[in-house]
DNA sequence: TAACCTGATGTTAGCGATAACATATCGGAC
DNA sequence: GTCCGATATGTTATCGCTAACATCAGGTTA
């Protein structure tokens, strides 16, 4: 390790190894380490001729701040840990992005990681995120490892939850409740004149959110005196073909299913095209519905019946909530969802 | 937030704020503070019971490592940033989930960052990302303003660029060659017997891998004596929606287009999806095909053709680049593509 | 028994920045 | 002319950890 940056003073080389350091540059441009310093964060408190002397050494020696310095000297350390269970899914993108921008704005950075919907990853991960001292910790969903949660309270950082409501938080989140999104579906098939429903899910057992909207859904259907809808488990991800995989499935059973909601956009798609494949009408013989109102699902043919979440809405007011304590001492934030019915469940007749 | 965890213990208490240092470990396990660090780092050269004491004082006080600190002692700093024009395309997801997941492994952080295809905004965030010191910076492209290549020069991070390969490679590329992907598309359009070619593209004045597909397309087509392919334009991002008026575009003109590629899979759904709505055979009247090879396009129908880029290992060998030292120093690494040929490209007649 | 390893642990001195405090410097009020 | 306060800059002491070196047993070897 270059250790040796020995520095002949009068010719100011630079240090042959590594970076340049603000000292160089105070030295550089004759002044002390703290003006610079200052120079750099605070430019309306110095005098515009230190500003100026510290700017052209900077750029003459191409420097570049050190924030893991910063940071543990005491000035907050601008970055946020973020958990998704999958980066893939197009659902927390959106999240991300609108995250990401949030915290730009004001210099912050983003470290993800994604727990593929593995609990033990998942905790393995909070900590690894944590050790680099975050301003604020991310997960997705409500429902964590006992690790996870005695991490936490080793430590300060404020922990948001996001995407989920949990009946009784115990830090803020940030979501919207997917049983009254499955509720809502049910409710849609039901006043269209749709009797004989179905769920197909994917990955449930691990994606708890999936499942509560398949509680949500079976629930209401049978409040409404509807026959208790036929569940489909697929114990994958979500993939179009699987969503083939179960439209076909569907299809087999008798009685015949009328509508079908699907845990995801992924599956319905997939559902829409065995049906096309099979030259079955949608919405005629088979209604379909997803979650997630992807880009694609308006613009199929039929158009496909979606549930919009708030994807980058909640991505922004995480953002917001790292740098607002009043905000994040609100328990929890219901952005809430919209049904958009389209043609793949037009009233029936 | 629960705060009193506070551990009478003996006497000495936890410190009110902040969170437990490798000292407070350290006395509370009676050794000194560098036996600690040791015993977390390299548990082979300590004896057993120096490290039973210093787990247990770890669980007892809730310890979690500060690698901001530790990357100022002179640790490297495990943490790697990217930045990628967009995290809601699928194509750069699954490189980053690659790549995650090759980082983590060896206990290294991933700080994204999205540009959005605008070159300040990434020499901005490339600056952002650098003064954390990461162990590598990792770009998207090779067509980088010269601020960021101005900055590269002050500091000591490699940098390593992904997804497509320069002519003449300044640092590490690993990607692909979208030229050829053009070309490739166009030969098979030719042999499977379409002569009047077209060939749709969104965002090409940013993205510069678009533009490239395109103009191999272009040229590729004129080498093998078609008539020049009419090209359309899109100033947008890739959406369904704008494949679909692409289509409509397309579908206006005389004489008949009879084959047309797009810049991406999205562009080539919608237009599949804009010849269903008009009753137009696909390939039967238009033969399609697109980039990127997402799930959805293989299960459509007909099912779409689409070239696959290496996205995912991509991500792998990046992780990999940045760990080794000598993959790094090759200049140029070619993962190449395949082209699947689907129905909608079938051999005309 | 002294000189010499060898392996385990302790001590010291930073890493590069910033908070907190100390010290100019200047003009104006008396 | 002296004293004051305001503003601008410099000094010092960390932040939490680790590299490098120092120390100290306990066992060899001659």
């Amino acid at each position: 390790m270059a250790r040796h940056s020995a520095q002949i003073a009068g010719a100011k080389g630079r240090r042959s190894a590594g970076h340049v350091t603000l000292a160089d540059v105070a030295r550089l441009a004759g002044v002390a380490t703290m003006s610079a310093s200052r120079a750099l964060r605070m430019p309306g408190e110095v005098s515009p001729e230190l500003r100026r002397r510290v700017q052209r050494a900077i750029e003459q020696l191409g420097y570049v701040r050190n924030r893991v310095a910063g940071g543990l000297a005491g000035a907050a350390n601008d970055m946020v840990g973020v958990i998704v269970p999958s980066m893939h899914n197009a659902f927390f993108s959106a999240t991300l992005e609108a995250l990401a921008r949030e915290l730009e704005s004001r210099g912050v950075g983003l470290l993800v990681a994604n727990s593929g919907y593995d609990a033990r990853k998942e905790s393995d991960l909070a900590y690894a995120l944590l050790s680099w001292r975050p301003r604020a910790l991310v997960l997705t969903g409500v429902d964590h490892s006992a690790k996870v949660l005695h991490l936490m309270r080793g430590v300060s950082t404020p922990l948001i939850e996001m995407w989920d409501l949990s009946p009784r938080p115990a830090t803020l989140n940030i979501g919207f409740s997917h049983r009254e999104v499955g509720k809502a579906v049910a409710r849609h098939f039901a006043s269209a004149g749709y009797r004989k429903l179905a769920f197909a899910g994917a990955n449930m057992q691990l994606d708890r959110r999936a499942r509560q909207r398949c509680a949500g859904f079976v629930a209401e259907a049978l409040r409404l005196g509807l026959q208790r809808p036929r569940v489909v488990e697929i114990e994958q991800r979500a993939e179009v073909g699987r969503g083939r995989e179960a439209a076909a499935e569907l299809l087999r059973g008798t009685p015949a299913v009328q509508a079908a909601a699907f845990s995801n956009d992924v599956l319905a798609l997939g559902a829409l095209f065995e049906c096309q494949a099979r030259g079955i009408a949608v919405p005629g013989r088979l209604a379909l519905a997803g979650f997630g109102d992807l880009d694609v699902v308006a613009q199929t043919v039929p158009s496909i019946t979606s549930v919009a979440p708030p994807s980058a809405e909640i991505g922004r007011l995480v953002g917001q909530a790292v740098f607002d304590k009043q905000l994040r001492d609100r328990r929890a934030i219901d952005l809430g969802f919209h049904l958009i019915a389209r043609a793949s469940s037009a009233p029936r007749r």
